[in-house]
DNA sequence: CGGATTCTAGACCGATCGGTCGAGACGGCT
DNA sequence: AGCCGTCTCGACCGATCGGTCTAGAATCCG
């Protein structure tokens, strides 16, 4: 049994440390080696051959291979929202943290391409036990989980409304078309590595500024 | 061997009655069981037995099961292209040809769900034997399919840009956004359906309109 | 030091996958 | 009738998958 404390380093959210990181180097070495197979070639023998272990390790540590992807979704998620939040924090206006939303996204996405991959390979690759993408299985999951709430952009949408900076217009559509329009960068940087996310990126900006901003008289 | 023409009726392929029969009748039932258990239930296995034959009957008929995924995907973009192309064609401006675009390709989405989620569900799950997703092997092979180009919305803001109708925009940037916002109503309806694509359809219109038409001074 | 716990290795399991093969049913043609 | 190409069936193949189990190594802690 795993005891709810080890004993080594207290802080760490009730895990011994090798435990802590056993888990983060299985991580890591999957994030790799979905990026650079594909998540269909990334069975549980060849990530746990990858981090040099025995493939029980992996399902000691991991209970499934369920709980080891959601582990790797999961991490990806909170190191974008370090990078995202704050930025989108530090502007005062709707148009602004619009616009950073969407430059934080893309620059990270431009910065952190094995994550990203993996993250689309996962998200597009990844089936339940019941056999539904991990999106279909969080808007089915009662309580969201709190990165990806804070990441959905239908909040910006709304705060203009409120504030009077935007137009009428429905909120969760517009989110809806921006989260799959930046996500685009990631597909299209999949198909042509040259690909200049973050030109994209700006045009982004531009086009969403124009589609939301109320027209002046 | 297969003959390159059988004998019972002239056009058609250079195929037997039989085999466009059942080749039509297999990729029918692949699309069905796609749309109901996800592609990867859909074993060549669980097609032929839905189709009521032997799982050899199909891989006689398919080379493999690349090819029978293609003739899926190549069957689905030709039903999209006989609704679209007559809809653009039907225009005159280069903004009535992006909104004709938009409103026949939801149209389409939302009259056809089991095709968009069965292609939803290839473009994420299916990878060929060199592990690429299928968009990706695409963008690799020299010749583009000719559906696939003619479905490009490119063309659409080059025409803005050289008739002025639009704001001076770099068109493939825009066309991958449009792509993937439009494509983003199939993951929406996947994880609702009493999502209202006609409506989201519109507000594209609308959003896609406001960041490309040349402001009036 | 010594017992309990945590962790790891490797063999093993049943299921399922895409694909092959040989035998035979069917049907048009002469 | 009898031939021959088309088509179908069901058994079979090797590979791989996620996951389990047992036995032993490493580590912690009193």
């Amino acid at each position: 049994m795993r005891s709810s404390e080890g004993g080594s380093s207290g802080a760490g959210g009730g895990r011994t440390f090798t435990e802590r990181a056993r888990r983060a180097q299985i991580v890591g070495c999957a994030i790799e080696l979905v990026n650079e197979v594909g998540f269909g070639q990334a069975s549980v023998a060849r990530i746990a051959q990858r981090a040099g272990v025995a493939k029980s390790v992996v399902l000691y540590h991991f209970a499934n291979k369920e709980e080891l992807v959601r582990a790797i979704v999961g991490d990806i998620f909170v190191t974008g929202a370090t990078v995202m939040l704050p930025a989108m924090a530090a502007e005062e206006t709707a148009a602004g943290k619009l616009a950073a939303y969407i430059r934080s996204n893309l620059a990270f996405i431009n910065s952190h391409r094995p994550e990203s991959f993996a993250i689309l390979d996962i998200m597009t690759s990844f089936r339940t036990q019941e056999g539904l993408r991990l999106d279909e299985a969080a808007s089915r999951e009662a309580r969201p989980t709190a990165e990806m709430a804070n990441l959905d952009p239908v909040g910006i949408f709304e705060l203009g409304q409120r504030t009077g900076e935007f137009r009428p217009l429905p909120a969760p559509m517009l989110a809806i078309a921006l989260r799959t329009a930046i996500d685009g960068a990631v597909w299209q940087l999949s198909r042509d590595p040259d690909f200049d996310a973050l030109a994209y990126g700006e045009e982004l900006v531009t086009i969403f500024d124009l589609a939301s901003r109320r027209q002046e008289p």
